[in-house]
DNA sequence: CTAGTTGCAAAGAGTTTGCATGGCG
DNA sequence: CGCCATGCAAACTCTTTGCAACTAG
């Protein structure tokens, strides 16, 4: 859908690459990229379009109010199934083989199709289990 | 939190009820209770304290700019894992043996505890795999 | 050069809050 | 009867939009 490539699209894209694992929240971006010389319409713009795409996924969680992004276009890692830690709130991309195993439990215990650009895991990661 | 039974929670109750399996938005809730007699404070007002309680799961859909309401307190299904199907809406209680299976995967592959509560898995539900 | 994109400021949508009134227990 | 919850309207926050100026290709 965009045809340029503008300088703050640019500062967006690299700024959602280096946190490429976070849910950021729209206030976020903001505060960091205003500061660059990126509007803040030029943000809602880019990443309206962005999600359009498929590149950007919106996230909300429960008790807050605040809408997420997570920038699911890098790595690879479109085809992965992600996992959301609570504590720590890093982003995880669940293991290839696990998630097939879990694909197919959905399948035959539900007859359920999961879409994995969909879908979120929340839980507790490894490092914060002991905390 | 709340300490009176008034009529507008009531009524809001046995709407959320009602509509046990479905992903409301707060619009929806409002355009239907406002008729009754349910101001929109009081709507909001009492959603926040039933999210509050843990009895109801805010959900953002991509896409879309509304916040969604999913009410987990009916038919025991506060422990279960939630399936939503993409096409029809509907949402479903994830078989159990099926969610013990894809619980002890996760932990194994991934070491990560998942929390029911928290996750909604997005896919296709059997009924529609075929439309 | 020309159409897509930006910035600004104003408009909109959704949600929250203060305060006086009303109602549950 | 006392305190909690409601209703109303105003306040807020987050997001979108119109329009003129700018810029990537």
């Amino acid at each position: 859908m965009p045809k340029y490539m503008t300088k703050q699209r640019k500062i967006l894209l690299e700024f959602l690459e280096k946190h490429a694992d976070e849910e950021l929240s729209a206030r976020k971006i903001e505060d960091e990229l205003c500061g660059s010389g990126v509007s803040i319409s030029a943000v809602y713009r880019n990443l309206s379009d962005l999600e359009k795409e498929g590149k950007i996924r919106r996230i909300s969680k429960s008790g807050t109010r605040e809408v997420h992004y997570l920038y699911t276009d890098s790595h690879g890692c479109r085809d992965c199934l992600h996992l959301s830690c609570k504590k720590c709130g890093r982003t995880y991309h669940m293991d290839t083989d696990g998630a097939e195993k879990l694909i197919k439990i959905l399948a035959q215990s539900d007859d359920f199709t999961i879409d994995k650009s969909d879908t979120v895991l929340y839980g507790v990661c490894g490092k914060c289990k002991n905390t």
